[in-house]
RNA sequence: GCCACCAUAGUCUAGAGGUUAGGACGUUGGCCUCUCACGCCGAAAACAAGGGUUCGAUUCCCUUUGGUGGUACCA
């Protein structure tokens, strides 16, 4: 049996979006699970596209995901160069292959041409440098003229395939047009570079958008004409921002990169993006990219776009936060903790102990930890609390008891301010409480009462409990 | 406009000619608890519409509607 090559080519236009690495992890795990290769070719056609530095972020993200590719510029292969900008010439001698067995032809035709048959009415190209003669051909090279080389497209007929996730896709040779093969600046298009690369490369299962999905008839027709075999297809939906919209870097839609810098996890952001588009077809929504690779079925592709649920991509990493050993998750924050300059100076040991399973990105570290710096001022009604039945009153009372025991008890806090409710009589969650809201002043903290003085010191607990007291006081 | 593709809750999805239409996120009620969260137990929430085919259709077919893609010297 043949082994199955896939490839990933995108367009070094900026940074590698979430739909793209989706589709490269989708030609990944069908190479994988069926030991074939992964191929990653740049496709840098489009000299006017072409952005710096993005052919490298292309290589890191990959990388990083773990999306390790076989063959490609960078690693090298036996089917390079795996830059279309270094194969012109290929495209050129292929195209001039097909000029002479009629399936495609030299076009002469102008801008002003072009734009004047639109606006007349013709809805794709008229065909009309196809009649010329050769010898008129032949002058006009001479001269120098400026020229591109068109596919022949039959006028009619109708062309069939079978997408892998689609099915049968029959398309009108009458609504496709004669593309160009070769632009003036002697790049090949995308509909001529694809299918000489894809053949040379030895692609057999060609995984892309479904942007293609319509004019991959006009690929097979070159595949015909060069007598070479048509590979599978597999056309994929996109993954949207909303319900009509892509998500996109023109609407500034995050990067693979943007999410792991606020604290998303590559396991969880890859297992969430597999997750659409595809159903293991089952309950599971829980997978490591190895289990992927043995679980991907084509069967299980979405014919339908899905959108991009920032929401359950959240969960989703939370969940991996809390798998991590405390070890890993230690280490993975430290490049947090440098970020949320008010941390320095406590026990990160012990906040990442508080915060492991609370936590849903690693971003939320700050926030989390807020009351740290937000204590001044803090809104005094968060000492009333129905459940307990407590209110100012109440903390006024306790305030110079805590405070007292605090100074005396604070190795064992715990016990000292149940000991203190007991003596008092109040309720435990009353001491609490008042003593939580009094060194935090947050309705919420990442730990309770005690835990939280354990981080703030006693020092520090002592001096916020005494501000709390002066502040009921008044 | 023309052509192609798609259509299950707010979102991601499973599903089959006959099901109480399943799971997850989110929402929500409760339990647990030193707050919140986690965790656990519940709840509400979907087959786009109209025609067929059929004993029976959400499932198959057609139409409509909606959405997306193509219609480039972009990929």
């Amino acid at each position: 049996m043949q082994e199955v090559r896939t490839r990933f080519a995108p367009s070094p236009t900026g940074y590698l979006h979430i739909g793209g690495l989706r589709t490269a992890l989708y030609a990944y795990l069908f190479a994988k699970q069926n030991n074939g290769k992964f191929i990653l070719r740049i496709e840098d056609t489009d000299l006017e596209r072409y952005v710096d530095g993005a052919v490298e972020i292309i290589y890191d993200t990959l990388k990083d995901a773990g999306l390790i590719y076989d063959e490609g510029p960078d690693v090298g292969g036996d089917y390079g160069p795996y830059v279309q900008s270094e194969r012109k010439d290929i495209y050129l001698k292929y195209a001039q292959q097909l000029i002479e067995s009629g399936d495609a032809y030299y076009c002469f035709c102008d801008k002003e041409r072009l734009e004047k048959i639109h606006a007349e009415g013709a809805t794709k190209y008229d065909k009309h440098c196809l009649h010329m003669s050769k010898e008129e051909v032949a002058e006009r090279l001479a001269r120098g003229d400026k020229y591109v080389i068109r596919q022949n497209i039959p006028e009619s007929g109708i062309t069939t395939y079978h997408d892998m996730v689609f099915g049968e896709i029959t398309v009108d040779c009458k609504d496709l047009e004669d593309n160009i093969l070769i632009k003036s600046d002697g790049m090949p298009t995308y509909n001529f570079a694809n299918v000489v690369d894809d053949h040379l490369m030895g692609i057999n299962y060609v995984i892309r958008g479904v942007e293609y999905l319509s004019s991959t008839p006009k690929y097979n027709l070159l595949y015909k004409a060069f007598g070479w075999e048509i590979p599978h297809y597999m056309h994929l939906q996109p993954i949207m921002k909303d319900a009509t919209r892509k998500l996109s870097k023109r609407y500034g839609d995050a990067s693979y990169a943007d999410f792991i810098k606020r604290g998303f996890l590559k396991e969880a952001l890859i297992n969430y993006i597999a997750l659409l588009g595809w159903s293991p077809k089952n309950d599971r929504e829980k997978f490591s990219l190895e289990e992927m690779v043995q679980l991907f079925s084509v069967d299980g592709l979405s014919k339908s776009a899905s959108i991009f649920d920032e929401v359950k991509l959240k969960w989703l990493n939370g969940q991996y936060i809390k798998e991590m050993s405390p070890e890993a998750f230690y280490d993975y924050a430290q490049r947090f903790f440098d970020k949320y300059e008010f941390l320095n100076g406590y026990d990160r040991k012990l906040i990442c102990s508080l915060l492991q399973n609370r936590i849903e990105i690693f971003d939320d570290i700050g926030p989390a930890m807020e009351f740290l710096t937000k204590f001044d001022g803090y809104d005094l009604t968060l000492l009333c609390n129905q459940k307990w039945k407590t209110d100012l009153g109440t903390a006024k009372a306790m305030l110079p008891g805590l405070i007292e025991l605090t100074e005396n008890n604070f190795d064992s806090l715990h016990d000292a301010l149940v000991a203190f409710g007991e003596q008092n009589g109040y309720k435990k969650g009353q001491v609490l409480w008042i003593f939580r809201i009094a060194i935090t002043g947050a309705q919420s903290t990442p730990g309770g009462a005690t835990e939280m003085a354990e981080l703030l010191g006693k020092d520090e607990t002592v001096r916020r409990l005494k501000e709390s007291l002066a502040r009921v006081n008044v």
